[in-house]
DNA sequence: GGTCTGACTAGGT
DNA sequence: AACCTAGCCAGAC
């Protein structure tokens, strides 16, 4: 790490935590689902759980699967901005709910091979 | 530059 | 099981 002093003030945009976020998104397969926490534990907490998700909002429209995210209980967290619209688009790629609305992780969580 | 803000979470009651 | 709370931190203004 370089001392901070001579640290450029902008990142290269590839670093930036947002940028770091918006790969990750990219990378979960169709019918699996990811969670905050988990996205915010592979950029190394440069965003908390809830940047992530802010993170995830920011994006350019239709840039991501953003329905692949989900809170840390498989539940749905985006039902004041679309309602349905998460859970409709996750059971089209085969993702199953609960009776309680919940996705199962152990079936469905996503398991990055690698970084 | 300080302040505010979340598509969250873990831990407590 | 259903609340409550503090903690988290980059970015917007």
């Amino acid at each position: 790490m370089l001392p901070s002093r001579r640290r450029p003030k902008t990142a290269p945009s590839t670093d930036r935590p947002f940028e770091r976020v918006w790969r990750l998104v990219r990378r979960i397969p169709r019918g699996r689902v990811a969670t905050y926490g988990q996205l915010s534990d592979l950029v190394g907490r440069r965003l908390t759980p809830i940047g992530v998700g802010w993170a995830i909002r920011a994006a350019p429209e239709d840039s991501l699967p953003w329905h692949r995210v989900v809170n840390g209980r498989g539940g749905i967290s985006t039902d004041n901005e679309s309602p349905g619209l998460q859970r409709a688009l996750l059971e089209g790629e085969g993702v199953r709910f609960g009776k309680d609305g919940r996705i199962d992780l152990d079936r469905h969580g996503w398991k990055p091979r690698q970084r």
